[in-house]
RNA sequence: GGUGAGAUACUCAAGUGGCCAACGAGGGCAGACUGUAAAUCUGCUGAUUUUUAUCUUCGAAGGUUCGAAUCCUUCUCUCACCA
């Protein structure tokens, strides 16, 4: 039982640390039905979760199967700070309101994964407030510049000549202090955040709570770009919160390299299932696009519905495969006559005028299916429907 | 505190009085080819119905000049070395 609940939890982590810890947390589960506590953290700066969230979010759920209660932190005090990892701006100051208002929007979307019964949302502001310039004294003198300056972001940008606020190495320190405030069992993270989880580690010794979290950490998930981790400042993100149609339609945008990628991360097939379909497509048995489409299917079923998913697919296929107008889009009106440029932006199709002329003269629009060279068109009353590329579409009603 | 170097569009990075909305690369968008894949090739990539034009933009504010990203002054920020 335990070695597979094991097998299980280590399914596609790229490093666990302390794993005899983890082995002894769940024998005394499988033995005493003691439960144990594993604690994420995530940035309340952006409400939008997207797919590599989910990465993390379903590992605890698998938590939760043996025996784990998930501490989900949001780090609303750690937020005004902004997270060094892999950036170099300092992030905007958010408001308490705002905070509230994107971990209410966590919430809707991780209880999609994640069973609410075993989950305990907290802010770490909570706790870091109360500490003080004190508190705050105290943990700082736990660590010095030098080791600091180990972590490899850090390391870096020192020694191309970017600067390194103070109040950026108080980040790890912070977030490793949430492990002592939580004595928190596990930690989970992503592999870019080894450096802060190992701090709390390193914290929980200082502060003398009598154990030292483990930690398991995920690879990235890469974006839709395949290069760079899937954020929602990179635009390059699926939304949990995406519409089945959208959802379905980016997940099949992906390369097939990258397909496998997310195959390993997000599908519930096993490896072994993995492996055949990987086989089937090198012997030419399966087409990729059909192993893709599978993965679009489940994932979309996932966070819509089964029937949902499957309508993504049929309306797929009916725009993209046979090239015809898909059933929905969103619909405009204005007054005729109207600049066809004007129309594209009042459509919302393209961001300025000048940009809507350009994809004329590149003959990317299209009106009811027939492409438009003509860029002083005007539009007479009637309905129309816009296209600019493949992918977006408006209705737009012109009258009198 | 002192000395020196630097800040250019989404990013990197050229440009040191007019030929600059600003070379080039990356990214992004679009077209061809495809499986809305990848790779490849091509075009576009500040705004505006004056489109061989006009307006705004090269850290900020002033100034010199017919004319400034480019020269001068002050300021803000960054880096290096010294203390």
């Amino acid at each position: 039982m335990i070695q597979t609940a094991l097998r299980e939890i280590k399914r596609g982590t790229a490093e666990i640390i302390d794993e005899a810890r983890l082995e002894t947390l769940l024998k005394n589960w499988f033995e005493k039905k003691e439960t144990y506590t594993v604690k994420a953290g995530f940035d309340p700066t952006a409400p939008d979760l997207h797919l590599g969230h989910t990465v993390l979010l379903q590992k605890l759920a698998i938590f939760q199967k043996f025996g784990g209660h998930i501490q989900f932190l949001i780090g609303d005090f750690t937020a005004q700070i902004g997270d060094p990892t892999g950036k170099s701006e300092t992030r905007k100051k958010l408001l308490p309101s705002q905070v509230l208002e994107n971990a209410q929007s966590y919430k809707n979307q991780v209880f999609k994964i994640l069973d609410p019964e075993k989950t305990t949302v907290v802010f770490n502001s909570e706790w870091i407030n109360p500490l003080g310039a004190a508190g705050m004294l105290e943990l700082t003198s736990t660590y010095n510049v030098a080791r600091m300056l180990e972590r490899d972001d850090f390391d870096k940008r020192h020694k191309a000549g970017i600067s390194i606020s103070i109040s950026e190495f108080l980040y790890p320190l912070l977030q490793g202090y949430d492990s002592v405030h939580l004595k928190s069992d596990i930690e989970i993270g992503g592999t870019d955040q080894k450096f802060n989880l190992l701090m709390g580690r390193h914290l929980q010794r200082v502060y003398e709570i009598g154990k030292e979290q483990s930690v398991l950490m995920m690879p990235i998930l890469e974006g839709l770009d395949g290069v760079q981790k899937m954020s929602k400042s990179l635009g390059n993100y699926i939304a949990v919160a995406d519409e089945p149609n959208e959802m379905f339609g980016k997940i099949l945008s992906i390369s097939d390299t990258l397909m496998w990628r997310y195959y390993e991360l997000l599908s519930s097939n096993s490896l072994d299932e993995i492996e055949a379909l990987k086989a089937g497509v090198e012997n030419g048995s399966l087409h990729p696009k059909k192993v893709k489409e599978a993965l679009a299917l489940e994932i979309t079923a996932r966070f819509h519905s089964e029937d949902a998913a499957l309508g993504a697919q049929a309306e797929f296929e009916r725009v993209h495969a046979q090239s015809e107008i898909p059933s929905e889009m969103d619909e405009f009106s204005a007054e005729a006559p109207i600049w066809i440029a004007k129309a594209l932006v009042d459509c919302l199709l393209s961001p300025s005028t000048s940009q809507a002329r350009r994809e004329i003269k590149q003959g990317s629009v299209k009106i009811d299916q027939n492409k438009l060279s003509d860029e002083q068109y005007q539009l007479e009353a009637g309905e129309y429907i816009l296209q600019v590329g493949k992918r977006k579409f408006a209705r737009l009603k012109v009258t009198q």
